[in-house]
RNA sequence: GGCCCCGUAGCUCAGCUGGAUAGAGCAACGGACUUCUAAUCCGUAGGUCGCAGGUUCAAAUCCUGCCGGGGUCGCCA
């Protein structure tokens, strides 16, 4: 058992039960909201529990009292060098130096597995982040969701789900007919035409001239004798299909990695049409009706009219108000398409599924799980992720951007100009639910106080450790089966032992970052880890007995190189996990 | 106006789903480099957790109402 805190929650609740204490009503104690957890002050000990005082209630005894009965029970744990009663009820746990030198041994023997979970129950789940639309370049806007997302499926995947990743492709709505368009006046125009100033409406980036040369290079001018309605179709596919190409390499420069890409258009066609299915099964529910919609209170739209609508009666699974699915021109609207494509998942196993959105999508939520709700007979679960904007400064003054013009900063200036670890990491040290300032001077003139470095270089300094190591015992080895063997026991001082408790908390931190959804938690996580290893290592300056490395004392000095080789699993498992690289040395 | 998010130290933010005396970083001040890389560390100072009620052994955390900031609001994607 690697997690501590579930091991002596066990054992506490066993503890309690052997104290024979009732409820009033002569039933057995609730002891399931029992915890165990790192007390916030050091000095407590090592394990704190709330047991009496949630036991108090119903056993209708003082906290203290009960307190006083589990402390005696669990003085007979061998683990266990003192349980003291504190404050209003708590019972702090000071354990056996012993303790530490067997967990650490464990996690030795762990390895790089040390820290995953079975929480998941490798059940499935399906995560949907980025699903930018395939009209032009990443902007910086899509950033923080798709290392967001990228990260949250990480930590997923680490404790113990089926992750796969994936982003939807919005191919089939009118913006890719504009693409399209605008794409055909770039083909014009590498045909030597004056195209003069793009026209309002379509898209006016450079990036779609190389599209508008191959389209040239491959038809000639033979798209110019036809129709829109023949050449729209061609154009489109070829466009979308360079988009993606273009999206993909912005991935791949913000190491952002998915196992599917979905395309939209996909859901019709080949003898199937997952609307149509979607919108009979929710008829076949009695779920939609025609219908006219109240106007929204307060200021009136000035345009607004009643009008007539299809209708999903999302209201009753908790949304607002009910929503349309289709257009007045009987088309299908994106929410429509938009079931269809959550009932696919569906279909395709996933009864978990997990969206990762930017903040103007917020009324979006209630009607999509509602949504989902409905279709799947109330099976199957979407949870939303919603990223709050990144506001873009250029030391301290805001970055303009301007979508309309084209003139907007891309993800891929963001990652050239900064680097793709800085960025992630910056990311990721924040709630996604907090609004983020990303300032490019803060981010590159201070990169030295930037946490990411910070993180690094404590997986830096351990492998330098160890590069040190191997000079001064030239001949021995410590690799990390020699480690297993290490005399764990050595290792008393107070910092060790606080490094060896940071280490223990990571187990217990990733499942309440998984079950939260939370990917900053590991970010800030390995911060405080790398902080205890930066602190000890600073005190083997006024205390050379204490550094790392004796060079007369191989026993000694092994231990705490098996100490440290379980921070550098640890650091490097979490950075794992966000995405970012974990560096053996500085440059 | 409805709904969603935010409000914690001068600044930027954590706060482990209700626990003990609310914590980091930056900025300020004072210290530590003949060192296993000082990209680091130690110390000092700094708070009416937006305001007011409520729930209970216990509230920054949960509930209600205000105040302030952001997002969003019938067929767009």
């Amino acid at each position: 058992m690697t997690n501590i805190f579930k091991d002596f929650t066990s054992r506490i609740q066993s503890a309690v039960l052997s104290t024979g204490l009732t409820a009033r009503s002569g039933e057995a104690l609730d002891i399931s909201r029992i915890v165990v957890e790192p007390p916030r002050d050091p000095s407590h000990g090592d394990l704190a529990t709330n047991a009496a005082m949630v036991l108090a209630k119903g056993a209708g005894m003082k906290p203290r009292d009960i307190a006083e009965k589990i402390a005696a029970a669990l003085e007979g744990d061998p683990d266990i060098a003192a349980a003291e009663v504190a404050g209003p009820g708590f019972i702090n746990i000071r354990l056996e130096p012993g303790f530490w030198a067997a967990f650490l041994a464990s996690v030795l023997k762990a390895g790089e597995g040390y820290g995953r979970s079975d929480l998941g129950g490798n059940v499935k789940v399906n995560v949907e982040y980025v699903s930018a639309n395939p009209t032009g370049p990443m902007h910086v806007g899509h950033c923080r969701g798709a290392v967001v997302g990228d990260a949250l499926a990480g930590l997923l995947d680490f404790a113990g789900y089926d992750v796969t990743r994936e982003y939807y492709i919005n191919d089939a709505g009118s913006q890719v007919d504009v693409l399209a368009r605008s794409a055909f006046l770039r083909y014009r125009e590498a045909l030597g035409e004056d195209i003069g100033t793009i026209p309002e409406g379509l898209y006016p980036g450079d990036y779609l001239k190389p599209v508008g040369a191959a389209l040239a290079e491959r038809y000639g001018e033979e798209l110019l004798a036809m129709d829109e309605a023949d050449w729209l179709p061609i154009v489109k596919d070829i466009t979308i299909d360079a988009m993606m190409e273009m999206i993909r390499g912005d991935l791949a420069a913000l190491s952002v990695h998915h196992d599917v890409f979905f395309s939209e258009r996909s859901l019709v066609g080949n003898g199937k049409n997952r609307v149509e299915e979607a919108i009979r099964d929710l008829r076949d529910r009695d779920l939609i009706y025609v219908g006219t919609l109240p106007p929204p209170k307060g200021q009136l739209p000035d345009d607004w009219e009643d009008r007539e609508q299809t209708l999903f009666r999302s209201t009753d699974f908790g949304d607002d108000v009910d929503r349309a699915l289709l257009k007045s021109d009987g088309s299908y609207t994106y929410f429509a398409s938009d079931i269809a494509y959550h009932y696919d998942k569906y279909l395709r196993g996933f009864g978990y599924q997990i969206d990762v959105l930017g903040a103007d999508h917020g009324g979006y939520v209630k009607r999509m799980q509602a949504a989902v709700k409905a279709i799947t007979g109330g099976e199957g679960k979407l949870e939303i992720k919603l990223c709050q904007l990144v506001k873009l400064f250029r030391g301290g003054e805001p970055v303009k951007m301007s979508k309309r013009s084209g003139e907007f900063v891309t993800l891929r200036d963001v990652v050239d100009e900064v680097g793709v670890d800085p960025v992630r990491f910056m990311m990721l040290y924040r709630k996604n639910d907090a609004p983020l300032d990303f300032d490019f001077q803060k981010v590159t003139e201070q990169s030295r106080d930037n946490p990411v470095f910070y993180v690094q270089y404590a997986h830096a300094r351990i492998a330098s450790v160890f590069r040190q190591a191997d000079e001064a015992f030239a001949g021995s080895d410590f690799g990390p089966e020699a480690l297993c063997a290490a005399p764990l026991d050595l290792l008393t001082d107070e910092g060790e032992l606080a490094l060896a408790a940071k280490i223990a908390e990571w187990p217990r931190l990733v499942e309440a970052a998984a079950e939260a959804q939370e990917p900053h938690r590991i970010a800030f996580y390995l911060y405080e880890l790398a902080s205890a290893l930066h602190g000890q290592w600073n005190r083997g300056k006024d205390l050379p007995q204490l550094r790392f490395i004796n060079a007369d004392r191989s026993d000694l000095t092994t231990a705490r190189l098996a100490l440290v080789y379980c921070a550098k699993l640890v650091i490097r498992a979490g950075l794992g996990i966000l995405g970012v690289g974990a560096p053996d040395e500085m440059r």
